[in-house]
DNA sequence: AAAGAAAAATGAAACGTTACATGAAATTAT
DNA sequence: ATAATTTCATGTAACGTTTCATTTTTCTTT
């Protein structure tokens, strides 16, 4: 005897509708079926408050329509904001997000890349900068600010052009030596290109500049010292700061108010991302400005379009510039 | 025949390790199976790359280890640092995390409970303030900051005490006369209870007290013609503003500074959740901060501890103060 | 050493769906 | 009116697990 209180299935719905189980999962997957048959199958779904469990659909057809997002920390504004872009495009596709926030944690990215295999998700998108991770062929992957390998195919903003954005930015507002700060070695690939665009803006446009890179863990009080290094008579001596994220930035901000420095009166400073606060608000800096919602939509395009023979292995994406009481306002 | 590039199946580890099919499972499960037989097992699992189809664990266990977060906004840094500590305390249990962004929209908001369903979550975890999302009966359900029926618990932090301990620290400060703003009647049930706190707080502790409290989808510019209006001779009115959260306060904040009154030497204000930028820098401002990560393993308990015959309607948990830059330094 | 008890491996059945080969009914053509 | 053709419902076999009744092996016991 069946129990009470279990959920029905499409054998239940046959049996109410006194049809064939095929015919009831022909109604339920929108196929042509007879009118009589349809109506018939659907008041008994309605009365039965049927649902398809889609496990079983998963079992049989192999797909899932979930996609696993790897992404270091939702907690970065800038994370969080690709996890809510993604996760409208994969909406619009009927897709499902599965949110993994790894920090940074490699062992814990890989346990879940497997988990997420086992879990048998459509595919994998993924920002992660660990370099030994292990993905497996069949899985479909698109990363994110990084090359993983040539079947990879990587989206990111056009980081060179940023970089070279900021510096003509700050050459138009005036300054004439400018640094470069950076943290992160694990800035691999694609955001790493954000300091040669820099240098190559800062050369075209005569600007003297400076950088200063730490490692991927150094104490971020090493560019308070790079920066009070470089105040005399109480005055920085640069006039623009370009930094590599508008996190750095931030960080940024807080050393130079303590430094006595006014931004953007003594020293202006454009930091990268495009990061506001509630996605709604001000830009939290001045900053060069990812086009989030067009690599979600490439992302999800290039991960989920099955009748791609050759995927690109890499796509760039224009940035811009957009103004955040950390430069001077120009018109 | 088998094709070629075919995820292996359990069926095929028996055949390389020539046992049955049982004896798979047993290892994969971790069951007790003789040692011999264990080795063969793994060494077949290992040759093949094996890994579990857990569609079909879920078509047959009819348990999936995913719950869903259903959250307006991860855009916002407090919906953000919620599923940030959720996603953490399922992961300690070796849960997946299947994140529902709704932008407060009620018909997505159904959909994705629907949606959810039909893929057979273990459960849900939801801060939605839609006053009609039908839950069926069988779905586990944990509702944050809102009661949604006696059936299903609701998860808070103590916002009554959070409003009296903002008015206490108001008055600490030295504040007078205060003000309590507020957007959105939406803040149904429990965050209401702000407002009654703050009450209750400035009456013990003799404040002068005003409110404004603006409907859901009212232009912020609203606040900013309440704030003018009391505005003498250049001065406001008020020493202390208590903003119910800090994504309002934050928008006050520009407010004030476009209306030229100084925070905190002419007017201290006090915001409500504890946000942080990157999730560990300072606070944006000085704040009543939620326990979110004890608020997200008390979520994660009640919605997966099977054998709570009672659950509780309304857990509260305990929040504390931080100073934020626009109150006063105390210590 | 043989029989009985305990332990452990086996393999078929079931989970809820989809797809496909089969067969029945309805339609068209002669 | 009958045969040929089309249309469409039917029901069984998979999908990859887990479970459990069964059989086989191993260990005790006398």
């Amino acid at each position: 005897m069946k129990k009470e209180n279990s959920v029905p299935t499409m054998k239940d719905v046959a049996k109410e509708a006194g049809v064939a189980l095929g015919t009831v999962s022909k109604v339920v997957n929108g196929l042509p079926v007879g009118e009589s048959y349809r109506i018939r199958v659907e008041e008994a779904i309605e009365k039965l408050n049927y649902q398809v469990n889609s496990y079983a659909q998963g079992l049989k057809a192999n797909k899932t329509y979930t996609v696993a997002l790897l992404i270091p920390n939702m907690q970065n504004p800038f994370f969080a904001m690709l996890a809510y872009h993604i996760n409208l495009s994969l909406l619009k596709r009927k897709y499902r997000m599965l949110l993994c926030s790894t920090d940074f944690d490699a062992a814990l990215e890989q346990e879940y890349v497997t988990m997420v295999q086992q879990n048998k998700v459509d595919g994998i998108i993924g920002l992660t900068y660990n370099p030994n991770l292990v993905i497996e062929e069949n899985t479909p992957f698109v990363a994110i600010d990084r090359s993983i390998s040539p079947q990879i195919p990587c989206v990111a903003c056009d980081n060179f052009a940023g970089g070279q954005l900021a510096a003509e930015k700050l050459a138009d507002l005036g300054c004439k030596k400018v640094a470069f700060l950076r943290i992160g070695s694990s800035l691999t690939n694609e955001p790493n290109k954000r300091k040669a665009g820099f240098e190559n803006g800062c050369l075209s446009r005569g600007l003297s500049y400076e950088m200063k890179i730490l490692d991927d863990g150094a104490p971020l009080e090493e560019f308070e010292k790079f920066l009070t290094e470089h105040i005399y008579d109480g005055r920085l001596s640069f006039d623009g700061i370009f930094c590599v994220t508008d996190n750095l930035a931030f960080s940024i901000l807080k050393m130079l108010r303590r430094l006595h420095q006014n931004v953007p009166e003594d020293v202006q400073v454009i930091g990268f991302d495009g990061i506001r606060l509630f996605g709604d608000q001000d830009y939290i800096c001045s900053t060069i400005v990812q086009p989030v919602p067009e690599i979600a939509e490439m992302c999800v395009e290039l991960l989920l379009q099955e009748n791609m023979t050759v995927k690109p292995p890499l796509v760039c994406l224009p940035v811009t510039y957009a103004y955040g009481r950390t430069t001077s306002e120009t018109e």
